[in-house]
DNA sequence: GCCCTTTCTCAAATCCAGCTCAACAAAGCG
DNA sequence: CGCTTTGTTGAGCTGGATTTGAGAAAGGGC
């Protein structure tokens, strides 16, 4: 189940959150100030809920500081604060999704869910053409035929082809499947593309696409 | 630059939520109906804004619909209804943001980039005439026929059409596309300059002029 | 726990597009 | 006319991308 960071200066709602989100079945880290919470972030967190007003590092300098990092982890922001002014700075900061106090606490659940679902970390299965992705056991569908993917193949398909037609530059895709580290060879990822190449050769649902200089792209064939 | 798409049964309202988009750079389809939604929808549309409440088609079965479709287009729906219930049927049929009436016209903006950002779908691009630059994939588009570019043509050719009419310094390209280094021969720029004119020597959109002990620009033919 | 298989990573060899360079040609300008 | 600036062309070189293989790591069955 996808981790949840929650950052949140006031114990008593930090704990009403974390709780909101733990009885939804997600795994949640918490954190009671900004610097706290930029500490936590860079590890597998796949949402960041935060407040605005913290002690430390506010919720939009969090929210700064990680886009400038390039880390682009799915972020909601909450506060108080519901100025138009303020909305802007969120959303100008980076940040995906703005809520005002006093949140509901299920529409704070549904917003985490679609922002989730939006970054394809709630993915069950994505389809192209006849050709079918199943997270669930990692394996492609045609025709009756299963196909079982190991894990990096498959999570590098899967990232491709849930945004058919759009180019993923090769920093992105390293990011994405092998961790924000940044400390992975390019190399690895030719080698990946290439066994996706081959393994797929035949299939006439997509092909992946070079895009010289930049990266990779997967289209309807 | 993206396309969105506004469904909206109100004339006045549709009209004030397409005028925002163009406004701020956006291509606009509009609908007045889910049903027309829906056609227009499987589209090249990046982002679809749908009232809830419309004749025929809802926005709320728009919504059903397409995601039942493998259409995974981002999509805001903005209603009157702001009951718990209802935002939990629009987030339960797969939408990704969810607006109560009256909406602000720049929230909405704001919401639309975020979703577009978080999607991949802001790939810059620039536009001269009927021929589009696109950032993402390199390539240059006009009526149908798309054409990849090498990285630096590329690169070069973004600058001087981004910035239409207006003449470079040879330094300034140099400095720009080849880094700031300095140390490149202003030969290279020549040759570069020459494979682009002849790349583009019947595109009716746009030309390169040389001026003389200066540098060059990008003109309107 | 131990072996065997699968998967992942790294390194080396190769390929090829695109970049740069140099030599020469043309054009502008005094 | 001669000089400087810009244009053109082709060849070699560089660096990104692909392929292949071998060794390391992870996973599964016994």
């Amino acid at each position: 189940m996808p981790k949840i960071l929650v950052a949140e200066d006031d114990p008593a709602l930090r704990e009403l959150y974390a709780t909101v989100f733990r009885r939804a079945g997600y795994e949640v880290a918490a954190a009671s100030d900004g610097d706290q919470a930029l500490d936590l972030a860079g590890e597998d967190v796949d949402l960041i809920v935060s407040d605005v007003r913290m002690p430390g590092c506010s919720g939009l300098a969090l929210t700064a500081q990680l886009r400038e990092a390039g880390v682009n982890t799915p972020l909601i922001l909450i506060t108080a604060l519901g100025t138009s002014r303020d909305k802007e700075l969120g959303f100008r900061a980076g940040t995906d999704d703005y809520m005002v106090k006093p949140v509901e606490l299920e529409e704070l659940l549904w917003r985490a869910e679609a922002l989730l679902r939006r970054s394809g970390r709630l993915t069950r299965s994505v389809t192209v053409g006849s050709t079918r992705l199943d997270c669930g056991d990692l394996c492609v569908i045609r025709d009756g035929q299963t196909e079982k993917l190991p894990k990096k193949e498959f999570a590098l398909l899967l990232k491709l082809c849930s945004s058919l037609g759009r180019t993923f530059t090769q920093e992105q895709l390293l990011d994405d499947v092998w961790g924000a580290d940044g400390d992975t060879d390019p190399q690895t990822l030719y080698v990946h593309i290439g066994r996706l190449r081959e393994r797929f050769a035949d299939n006439p649902d997509f092909e992946i696409r070079t895009i010289r200089g930049l990266g990779y792209k997967a289209v309807r064939k």
